[in-house]
DNA sequence: TCTTTATTGAGACATGGTATCAATAAGTAG
DNA sequence: CTACTTATTGATACCATGTCTCAATAAAGA
């Protein structure tokens, strides 16, 4: 469902701006990342990486996810999980919900969250740069099949 | 700052009645989790656990935290510094601040954000059973001191 | 006090992630 | 198109964090 709004030619894009060699073994992951429906961990990612490209070392995948989440093109899932997957960050702010059933990823409108953000920092006196909020549960569809 | 309203007996007497044996390890643990204004990974409680009580084992310290997240009484902190610190869980429900800056923990009143979750549920038609909102940057006295 | 059994400590092990370094391949200049 | 420079890669050694095992210890109840 995320892949609806990104496209990984404007990731290799955004990575050959920023200086970056565009290679084949970028392409494989950024292919990945972008189309996984499902929260995907560094390990999970090279795993699939090398059925398409069997010499992908594991260190390039570890430095792959670093870069693209440092040009927030992923996001971390702290989670049920763990804290070790990713996920493809829309263009929009979004929240996200995780299903604990079927571990899929969805986003919601973040618009009200931002409103209350604001509001905390006004109350608190404190300066909030950046927030995490993450929703677990049971996702409609799991909801009718169980 | 969590200190005012947290009371170590009250875990003990948790641990009690959850059928679990009251020990000094315990104690000792319950001590450093109730007291510390900062975040603490089990690798510091173990580390700070030692000064008092030397033999203290690694592995326990792992399981008794563990134990007093499983049982609500610690909550684990997703954020800059890793996802391995704990915080004290407090009685009410409060969304929790982390200044990037001196580390201290702080928390909010969390109500809006409950209202805001139940309009998520509604809107998106998951059943939502869990969240974890956190919130980053520099609070009130580092912004002074900057 | 004795007995039972949960809990502990020590250390081996597993996993997730990082550092090193020679080999490879992308980009650029000729 | 070729040669050159240098970022990126893959393999492997390494480190940190967390788990498992099992004999020894110490709570709690009889």
């Amino acid at each position: 469902m995320p892949s609806k709004t990104i496209n990984p030619e404007d990731w290799l894009t955004a990575l050959d701006e920023s200086g970056f060699r565009v290679t084949t073994v970028q392409e494989t992951l950024i292919d990945i990342f972008a189309h996984s429906e499902y929260p995907l961990s560094a390990e999970q990612a090279w795993e699939i990486a090398r059925q398409s490209r069997p010499k992908t070392g594991r260190a390039t995948v570890y430095r792959m996810v670093e870069k693209l989440e440092k040009l927030g093109l992923i996001r971390r899932v702290h989670g049920y999980q763990g804290c070790s997957h990713f996920v493809p960050t829309l263009p929009e702010l979004m929240m996200l919900f995780i299903c604990l059933s079927c571990g899929r990823a969805d986003y919601l409108d973040s618009q009200p969250l931002n409103d209350l953000i604001q509001q905390s920092e006004h109350i608190s006196g404190h300066h909030i740069t950046d927030s995490r909020l993450q929703l677990f549960g049971a996702c409609a569809d799991c909801q009718q099949n169980a």
